[in-house]
DNA sequence: AATCGTCTGCTTTTT
DNA sequence: GCAGACGATT
């Protein structure tokens, strides 16, 4: 109990984190200071008395996980909040099946498949299963096998239809791969809970008091999993905001939160609803905008500190002026009000819409980030390395193996590794099983039979070293790959000097983390692997960005940020919302996503839309967001971009257009 | 095996 | 309007 005490909350704050036993939901509004209540409530249990290994706090994403045990860090003991389990789903489930998993037929050295990985496979599989007139789509494939195992409908798919067979045979195949995809991580968990009282109660054991942060966007085998572990004792703490929930096409149900009392009867609930980020003319418009939400429970954000500017929309003729427009205006706030770069957002509902602003922030040399695009692991050079490692703890993993038969070039032919992946399929076997199958290696010419026994004997020559007690991994790693003088290969392969070096050096930031990790962890290349396969770049992206610059975002992405300027383009029908969504129903997931955006905004917030819009490549006429017209009057004005701009410029603001254009050149020369 | 050219089809993307 | 996929070409 020394040295803890309940700092600053407010009433219901600490109503939240005084509430010890029982389901507890807590209802927290954007920018109600969640985090420091869901950190403050786990030091508050240990400083009752509660074992922190009897702790486990999930979140769905690592950086949620990290912030939020640094924070603890900082709050108590380090040896003490060392102890609390804080994780991501999927990585608990990790965990769990790394040690079990083996009861439900898998080996426990399993690969992880990303979903690169699972669009690979998936893809083999639809050009094998389907007939000559068949044609299934890849993604909506996947989409739909995604949908099947989060409804836990693993159990017997239609094969007759096409789709059904594909996801039969894909489900075979990842057992036979000794491969688990990221549904299989939750979905292969809860089966392992649910079939197995001696695992089920072991991990009943370890957790007494459970934590889960943004509720609104489990899905259902994260609900299961979570009533698995909350056993009988139901002490369940979730935190989230069901007008924040916009991952409903990921699978995520919101209907857990509304329907918090079905799963746990009786819960305390608590309702945070007081702001400590933006001004009241902001959150007025957000809560003003979301009450046309049938579905919800009710809540009415506000903020001490004072009505701040109005909301402004802003009509313009077209996309093209929109990004002018917007890029102009901040280059003179940032002169005019004193703003540094850092303070502006710009957030859309499509990637496609950042273009059109970078273009113009690019020519006004105004600083920028853009959150998304492509990943540092989707570079092809990190896949290789990971799937060499890959394939050294599981050979039976097709996928990384295929990527590597032949990079670099050893002699195994893509006519070879067709006839051994055919056989493979026939025998139900892995492809590296079938390397060594006299079937296939009978009527094999010499030369490719010795690229493939060469090929066999690296691999086996370095498994073993791997293995061996006190190997040191990393070493032999390195080795590996200059024995198959990868990175020459991927130099010769590039186009120019500049990229070959890029390339070469992501592949020792990789050795660089495997040291690291190595360093701090027991847990080895497989450990590693693990981490490499559930992390994700663009989370990082967020923190390592935080350099100057005007932030680019999508509405999704933009989830738990915050900033002093925002503006939200292309608050237009069709748009926001996205034409699809009328098609799908879900229109009301459109207006939380408005709702998220509006409610990042700290100081001031624009929307704009546009009377014509380049669409598919040609103009189409555009008409102001139905959402716009739910905006409470009394916080917005109105205004129209054409007409700010040709304005006659009247003295006080020719002023700082002066000033503006003036700072502007300056960087122009600098 | 790589590169070029044509076709297609179009949100969002925590792991 | 443009990226990504796929097939034809060297």
């Amino acid at each position: 109990m020394a040295g803890f005490r309940l700092f600053d909350l407010n009433p219901e704050q600490e109503t939240a984190v005084r509430t010890v036993n029982g389901p507890l939901l807590i209802l927290a509004g954007a920018g109600t200071g969640k985090t420091r209540v869901i950190t403050m409530r786990v030091a508050f249990l240990i400083a009752q008395g509660i074992s922190p290994e009897n702790i486990l706090a999930v979140t769905f994403t690592n950086k949620a996980a990290n912030e939020m045990r640094e924070r603890l860090a900082a709050m108590i003991e380090k040896t003490e909040s060392r102890k609390v389990t804080m994780s991501t789903f999927h990585a608990l489930c990790v965990r769990i099946l790394r040690q079990d998993i083996d009861k439900l037929g898998y080996k426990r050295n399993f690969s992880i498949y990303d979903e690169g990985d699972q669009m690979g496979l998936i893809k083999k599989i639809i050009t094998r299963t389907a007939a000559q007139d068949e044609k299934l789509d890849p993604n909506v494939a996947k989409n739909l096998i995604s949908k099947a195992k989060n409804h836990s409908w693993s159990a017997s798919p239609d094969e007759q239809t096409l789709i059904g067979a594909v996801y039969a045979r894909y489900q075979a195949e990842l057992k036979t791969l000794n491969a688990v995809d990221f549904d299989d991580l939750l979905l292969l968990t809860v089966k392992l809970l649910a079939e197995h009282v001696d695992v089920r109660e072991r991990w009943q054991r370890r957790f007494h008091y459970l934590m889960v942060d943004e509720f609104q966007d489990t899905n259902r085998l994260q609900l299961e999993l979570i009533s698995f572990l909350a056993d009988e004792r139901k002490n369940v703490a979730v935190v989230g905001d069901d007008d924040q929930s916009i991952y409903g096409w990921r699978g995520a149900e919101v209907s857990n939160i509304l329907e918090f009392e079905a799963h746990f009867p009786n819960p305390t609930v608590v309702k945070l609803e007081q702001n400590y980020r933006s001004t009241n003319a902001i959150l007025n418009t957000a809560n003003t905008l979301i009450k046309n939400n049938p579905r919800r429970r009710p809540k009415q954000l506000w903020s001490a500190s004072g009505d701040g500017q109005k909301v402004r929309i802003i009509q313009m003729n077209d996309d093209r002026q929109e990004a002018e427009f917007i890029s102009n205006e901040i280059a003179q706030r940032q002169v005019t009000e004193g703003a540094k770069w850092d303070d502006f957002a710009v957030l859309f509902r499509m990637n496609a819409q950042s273009r059109l602003i970078e273009t113009n922030l690019r020519q006004l040399k105004i600083p920028y980030k853009i959150i998304g695009g492509k990943s540092f692991f989707d570079k092809r050079e990190v896949k290789d390395f990971l799937a060499y490692a890959s394939v050294l703890l599981n050979t039976d993993d097709d996928v990384s193996l295929l990527r590597i038969i032949n990079t670099p070039a050893r002699g195994i032919s893509a006519n070879t590794v067709e006839r051994a992946t055919a056989l493979s399929a026939k025998k139900k076997t892995s492809v590296f099983a079938a390397l060594s199958d006299e079937q296939f290696r009978s009527d094999l010419p010499t030369r490719a039979l010795q690229a493939i026994d060469g090929f066999i004997a690296l691999l086996d020559n370095f498994e073993t070293r791997l293995h061996q007690p006190l190997s040191d991994q990393s070493t032999i790693l390195r080795e590996l790959m200059a024995k198959v003088g990868y990175i020459e290969d991927l130099k010769r392969s590039c186009k120019t000097a500049d990229e070959g070096i890029q390339r070469e050096s992501s592949i020792f930031e990789l050795m660089k983390s495997f040291d690291e990790y190595q360093s701090k962890s027991v847990e080895g290349l497989r450990g590693f692997l693990d981490e490499m396969m559930l992390r994700n770049e663009r989370e990082e992206e967020k923190d390592d960005l935080k350099g100057n610059g005007v932030t680019l975002i999508t509405l999704h992405a933009a989830k738990g940020l915050e900033y002093p300027h925002v503006y939200l383009i292309g608050v237009e029908e069709g748009v926001l919302p996205h034409d699809r969504s009328k098609m799908e129903g879900t229109v009301d997931e459109e207006r939380r996503l408005l709702y998220v955006g509006i409610t990042r905004a700290q100081k001031t917030l624009g929307l704009t839309w546009c009377r014509d819009r380049i669409k598919y490549g040609s103009a189409m006429a555009c008409t102001a967001s139905s959402f716009l017209k739910e905006l409470p009057p009394e916080w917005i004005v109105h205004q129209n971009a054409g007409q700010i701009m040709s304005a006659p410029v009247e003295h006080a603001s020719g002023t700082s257009k002066f000033a503006a254009l003036k700072a502007m050149l300056e960087r122009v020369d600098g």
